[in-house]
DNA sequence: AACCCGGGGAT
DNA sequence: ATCCCAGGGTT
């Protein structure tokens, strides 16, 4: 009676409500009704970068098709990817078929109840490590997920990205230390249900939250500033002249694209990079690109269009100039190649390339 | 450490 | 459009 208080008494705050707040706002989840590691198991790699309600149905139509560990192993392929379709992420239900494999030959179809050895199967990381060990078998380990990172980032005042180290090692530590140890399945479901319904990333309900006195982030009113992400690259803004140039035959000059670039192993148009489009800059730019190039006759040059393509993590802005009077003797150098335009929808052009060719109409596949 | 994998819901 | 989701594998 007194040992029981005590113990409780000994939880974090944090922990102690939050369990408290999980009697009353539990999600009911097929996956909790039970502690099938197999279940558990398929519930927490579908839930992998998915949200609950895309996965439930997903969840449903898996363990009916493949009820055991041993239907999934002898599985097709063809039949698994029927199942997984639209889920998205499809390596994870083909690592799944590897460690239900793997589990069948050496583990006689039940997963070890060890994170040394679950960590090293195809699909199980950290994360996954952790849930399946806290709910199937009761043993004490946090679960670091989104939810939880957004959770421990806001009541501790977090202001390190999860993605560098020293971010990393706050929250782990967190996690770490509001663990209940005597409970872990219990505190994993609560803090992911709570992360989940409550402590949202957008309109959290910070107002009718348990823990608004005790937040860091609450009182500092800079919940809406945390977690922080890593900050993404700026994208960087490139400029760039190719060049539109045919032979005496009526060939157009194209060159591939290194490997280390954007666009790799693509092909474009003779080509050359600029810091900006400063006026004087790109007259530099292309008097030194004709001389340099064709020293013995200087083709004429002519501006053509302008355009730009945004990508994940750059801006592009590109200028089309046409040359005139190239003379083919003097080539015998260049890295380019010219190409029949016929042959040119054989080639795999970035998209700003491709555009500017259909815009002068010398392709249309 | 950076990049890739993906469809979908919320804003 | 952008962010983000019960992350993990590869390079």
């Amino acid at each position: 009676m007194e040992s029981k208080d005590d113990q409780f008494s000994e939880k974090p705050l944090f922990t102690s409500l939050l369990l408290k707040w999980f009697e009353q706002n539990a999600r009911k989840l097929p996956w909790k009704e039970g502690k099938d590691p197999y279940q558990i198991w398929v519930s927490e790699i579908i839930l992998q970068q998915t949200r609950v309600d895309q996965g439930l149905p997903y969840y449903h139509r898996f363990i009916s098709q493949f009820p055991t560990i041993f239907d999934l192993a002898k599985a097709h392929e063809d039949h698994l990817m029927e199942v997984w379709r639209g889920l998205g992420y499809y390596s994870r239900v083909r690592n799944m078929q590897i460690t239900a494999r793997l589990i069948v030959e050496n583990y006689n179809g039940k997963f070890p109840a060890d994170r040394n050895e679950l960590i090293k199967l195809k699909g199980i990381g950290p994360y996954t490590a952790a849930a399946m060990l806290s709910f199937a078998f009761n043993q004490p380990f946090a679960v670091v997920d989104g939810n939880v990172v957004r959770v421990l980032s806001r009541i501790s005042g977090v202001k390190k990205p999860y993605s560098s180290p020293e971010g990393r090692k706050l929250i782990e530590q967190k996690a770490e230390q509001y663990l209940d140890k005597t409970n872990p399945g219990i505190y994993n479901q609560a803090i992911l249900d709570f992360g989940a319904t409550w402590c949202t990333p957008q309109k959290p309900k910070c107002s009718t939250c348990f823990f608004k006195e005790n937040c860091d982030a609450c009182k500092n009113e800079i919940v809406h500033l945390l977690p922080v992400r890593k900050q993404k690259l700026a994208k960087k803004t490139r400029y760039f002249i190719f060049f539109l140039i045919y032979d005496e035959s009526g060939q157009l000059a194209l060159q591939k694209r290194s490997d280390k670039d954007i666009w790799r192993s693509l092909y474009e148009l003779p080509q050359i990079e600029l810091t900006d489009f400063e006026e004087n800059n790109v007259k530099e730019a292309l008097a030194g690109y004709l001389k340099n190039n064709f020293n013995h006759f200087i083709p004429t040059c002519h501006f053509l269009q302008q355009s730009f393509q945004l990508l994940t993590h750059q801006k592009i802005n590109a200028r089309f100039y046409q040359l005139n009077g190239f003379q083919t003797i003097q080539s015998a150098e260049y890295q380019f190649n010219f190409v029949n335009i016929k042959n040119l929808c054989k080639f795999a052009f970035p998209k700003i390339i491709e555009k500017f060719l259909k815009s002068i109409n010398i392709i249309h596949c």
